[in-house]
DNA sequence: TGACTTTTGGATCGATTAGTATAAAAATAA
DNA sequence: TTATTTTTATACTAATCGATCCAAAAGTCA
């Protein structure tokens, strides 16, 4: 972008990479500037705030970032391309196998860099309460289309499910910090979609008459 | 317990009760001794570390103090005069009731005051963790009762039930923080439990076999 | 070359962090 | 009263917090 002037001598992309995983790790008011400087290269204090303007900026960046690379998983909820059901099993699937992948710290950034902060950072947990707000309507849009198009009946308590699904999605941040391995997340996922499975419309059922 | 000694001039339980709330809102990290201070009438850095030793001291006492009270809705876990059914669907609904009050925080003090932290808080984020592990447990030996006294199927796959429901339990903090009301988790729970009902063995079902 | 632009290293800012030192104050015990 | 014990107020510590200032460095452009 800087077409005159002394050129940068560190990569600024790397350098948000860098920073993402450390407020993933550890939150964005735990994690300090002299930790996030030493990642990024042992920059100065004076390179950082002239590529990024304060701490608060680069963790705008980092979001962003994150959202566009490691939180696509949460764009299945969205797939018009195959069954409703299919799109939540596949966004909750893909949640677990990133949130428990070992190259990255565990669990969701969204859900864990700014559970509790000070008061003067509040702004900040909104931001991320938004984008977490952002997925749960991916959900209750996906579900919306399942009693549109017939997959789920009309009787359908939509935010009941969008709750249901959506907690459990939140609640595998914590399970995933705390260890618990893929296969078994993904046995409670199969076991969450059952129900579904006795809300759908079903051939011959006449039990709910 | 002084026998002797010029009296405390506050009231040593008050000061844990204001603290903890804040510990609570705010999670450890992000609270300050100036903070603590102040919320426990204003009191003296000398009163303070007389009193508590150091903000981990206070923070321990927070933890037991919250356990003690608020964290009681966990106990419903451990409730063996009911069904096992009954003991998992009363815990979550305790604690989507007492994490949805408004007198208090909004959530679950275990699971929201030390999510993420500083490398060197990790301790903290582990005295948290194994509490949370102890819940887990609890769950855990309701369903082995389940499956020993004929409720559940000996085919119960029991680590991806707890898993189950402590994720679903675990996200309600989530939730509760970003504002879901009662009704609508309470709604997810009675869904959520259609699952023990479609698992348990019921009379004259072949339908396994 | 010399003007211009941007980034750099390095020193530093005031505010805040958790925690301490000291001695006076306020109680009990003998 | 005097000795003992504990808490108090006040001042202070060293370290760290996010952020800024300034001048040298390193590039482009005319």
């Amino acid at each position: 972008m800087p077409r005159t002037g002394r050129p940068r001598a560190f990569n600024r992309e790397e350098a948000v990479v860098a920073a993402m995983l450390l407020f993933w790790e550890h939150g964005f008011e735990a994690t300090s500037l002299a930790q996030l400087r030493a990642a990024m290269g042992n920059i100065s204090a004076a390179s950082f705030y002239a590529a990024f303007e304060s701490k608060e900026g680069l963790f705008r960046e980092a979001v962003d970032f994150y959202i566009s690379t490691y939180g696509q998983v949460s764009e299945s909820f969205r797939d018009r391309s195959v069954t409703s059901r299919a799109a939540i099993e596949e966004g909750l699937r893909r949640s677990a196998q990133m949130q428990t992948e070992r190259s990255h710290p565990l669990g969701c950034l969204i859900n864990l860099s700014a559970v509790a902060c000070s008061p003067e950072l509040e702004h900040i947990r909104e931001l991320l309460s938004k984008e977490r707000e952002k997925v749960r309507g991916w959900q209750k849009d996906c579900i919306e289309r399942a009693i549109a198009n017939g997959e789920l009946p009309e009787s359908t308590d939509i935010l009941m499910l969008v709750t249901l699904f959506d907690t459990f999605l939140r609640g595998m941040s914590s399970q995933a910090r705390d260890g618990v391995p893929l296969e078994v997340m993904n046995a409670a996922i199969t076991q969450l979609m059952s129900i579904w499975d006795g809300l759908s419309v079903r051939v011959g059922d006449r039990s709910n008459v």
